[in-house]
DNA sequence: TATTGTTATACTCTATAACTATA
DNA sequence: TATAGTTATAGAGTATAACAATA
């Protein structure tokens, strides 16, 4: 049953680890949207449209680091889902004023509920310190690096 | 300066900060390797087949995951290069022995000093106690999940 | 001229499944 | 029949750059 995965020497670095265990966390997540016909994308700008009202295309993709046109997409899917709504804004003819819909605010508890479960399954054979100290290992490195994008992929 | 990147439930989970992390981590390593014109994934493969001589080219696709398929096409990538050799074994026609040739022993090293390099470069923040934690509390995420893929993406 | 958002195009990576050749 | 490896095709996701409308 002995894995010879340890024996490599690709596990000499902490890089490796971390995106050996970052891509089964997301990876479990996103398939568990996927079963719900959402991809990460889409979950990401949902909640940075929730929490920032009134945001335009342009800041959630300067928040997520996708390009305007990729957002674009994103966007289209999101408001094909009846979720999202893009008005024009009075002050900038050129800009959009990016808003849930009713729809979209019932639905992002769903998907956060996904993600809480997703969470918990994969940390809960941490203890609670242990679950600090990671968090506080990763915010440690987020702020060392000067990390400001929210991934999406 | 501040973001506000702390403000969104986002980083409720311990998943997000993972991926925050990990992606920058891998992003470098993507970007180091890319400059060299070679792939994660080849990466990989050329580590797999350094350190297990003679293994099938199943035998690496099991390793990570990755279906025969692509993994076929990046061993076509590896051998274009000359960096690794395929022979039909005697025992199972079928089956290939892959093996390093003298040019990707060479190139090995050289590819290893930016894994190397990347590693420091982003871990350098932490002190070594902090390292040795976060590589502990890795590990054990990795024996609790039964992990035992090597990671391509 | 610069900027907002959209779109056309291309590229990378991957999976699926059909294919060949051996077993 | 089953397995090793290849290949054709398609899909997802993204970036680049050209575009129309507005500033």
């Amino acid at each position: 049953m002995e894995s010879d995965i340890t024996r490599q020497p690709l596990d000499k670095h902490l890089g490796y680890w971390l995106r050996l265990v970052s891509n089964r966390v997301s990876g479990g997540f996103t398939r568990a949207l996927q079963s719900k016909q959402v991809s990460v994308g889409e979950w990401v700008a949902l909640n940075l449209i929730e929490h920032g009202a009134g945001r335009r295309s342009t800041d959630i993709a300067a928040l997520t680091g996708m390009t305007r046109g990729a957002l674009s997409k994103i966007l289209d899917k999101l408001e094909c889902k009846g979720w999202i709504s893009r008005q024009t804004t009075s002050e900038d003819q050129r800009a959009q004023s990016l808003s849930l819909t009713n729809k979209g605010a019932r639905a992002l508890p769903q998907l956060a509920a996904i993600a809480d479960g997703n969470d918990e399954h994969f940390f809960r054979c941490l203890t609670a310190t242990e679950r600090a100290t990671l968090e506080a290992l990763l915010r440690k490195l987020t702020a060392a690096h000067g990390i400001d994008q929210h991934p999406t992929e």
